[in-house]
DNA sequence: CATTGCTGTTAGTATATGCTAATTTGAAAC
DNA sequence: GTTTCAAATTAGCATATACTAACAGCAATG
């Protein structure tokens, strides 16, 4: 378990991410990902096989290996535990924090980790609601996209992918669609390719590329307002 | 003000903290100091030199620029808050600080410094009783070298030359050589080149290439035992 | 089947950071 | 003044990370 650069810890990341949002695994996926070029991405990623952090199918998946899927996991907990505590601690907006936990997270070292993780009180969400390594949503986490009119959902996470455009999340913000918060679903035209929400802070309207990335619970009819945090 | 390289910026604060120590900037000292060859600094003092961060003077010292300057108090105050939350927040030694916050100086976005300097109440010293850059150490301050046998002194900060080894500050904490703490300066011996102390805590005695590395106030006979943190 | 087009790869460069070995320089010492 | 030593510098090289331009490979499409 070597040292390695952040670069290389920021291919190792978003492998682990795609791998998780169920995602094929390319170069150019990163290379689209990390805006960066191909030859760059590739050149990069020879290094990584070199150094047995990925493994590169027939098909050019490119695959962790053990080691390397340890050392994404544990960034994945940095930049998760980081995040959390700008948000918890120092009251750094949730819609914001991404962007700073992205440097911390390459800087922490084991026992910084350990002992932030114990005065946290060892979080298990990040403030987007992506679980921690080892951690799982709910089984009955469905996308918005999949939930239907009339239904009131509870949102759980918002996709990591979202999470680079501050814009973006700013606004989910101001419409309240963050984690612990609920929605009733009005209706999913296609003609718009847009989903209208209601909540008690007022309507809402989401395009379906981002109701995609986004992860709910179904709250059913007799028990509405869940805890809110 | 542009983005600086890990490198620049210890670059940068090695300088700036060899400036406020009063010892000579060479390209020597920064090569000792970071453990890098001459040649590397050499040439990393071109590009520093380049883009505006220093000036070489005639006599081969090398002098911060305003910009320089202005980014190397910059790294100062992340590393001495840093070492400030991981010793009052996480609980971490003081004496161990020093290697986990050399990261986290580096990885700090303007809005984490702030938030962070107001969630720990904007403090003014490091845990070795370093100030922060715009505050000073009392004006009575003296080093332990000059301070004569019968006095009673309280430590008011550990030199950041010191800090660099673990094992020695892990020596001063057991004797409680530690800023806040008062000793009582027993005798300096040139022979063996060495000062002895005695506090609450017993006995004990530093070289004098250490005890030039510590900074103390001395504390009249009649009002002993001051404030202890 | 041939064309289109995305993906991957090669070739050629550039910059920052690091090294060793060898040389130059400048100041202090004899 | 010459010697001597430490500091600075040059030469030559290596690696990681980046880019553009050009080309190869393969799949989907017409």
């Amino acid at each position: 378990m070597t040292e390695h650069s952040k670069v290389i810890e920021e291919y190792l990341l978003t492998l682990y991410k795609l791998n998780r949002a169920g995602e094929p695994a390319k170069a150019v996926t990163i290379a689209n990902r990390l805006d960066t070029s191909p030859p760059t991405v590739h050149a990069t990623i020879l290094r990584m096989q070199r150094d047995g952090l990925v493994n590169v199918t027939k098909t050019k998946e490119l695959a962790l290996t053990k080691e390397g899927q340890s050392i994404a996991e544990d960034i994945a907990y940095r930049h998760n535990l980081s995040e959390y505590f700008l948000c918890n601690t120092l009251g750094i907006p949730w819609y914001e924090v991404h962007q700073h936990a992205h440097l911390l997270e390459h800087a922490m070292t084991p026992i910084v980790v350990e002992k932030l993780a114990e005065f946290l009180g060892k979080p298990e969400f990040c403030p987007h609601g992506t679980p921690m390594p080892g951690t799982e949503l709910p089984e009955n986490t469905i996308t918005l996209m999949e939930a239907q009119p009339g239904m009131t959902v509870e949102v759980a996470m918002i996709g990591e992918v979202l999470e680079d455009s501050v814009d973006l999340m700013k606004i989910l913000h101001d419409h309240k669609v963050m984690p612990g918060k609920q929605h009733k679903v009005i209706e999913k035209t296609e003609v718009m390719r847009s989903i209208s929400l209601e909540s008690k802070e007022g309507p809402s309207s989401l395009p379906f590329h981002v109701a995609e990335k986004i992860f709910v619970i179904e709250i059913p009819k007799d028990k509405k307002r869940s805890i809110q945090p």
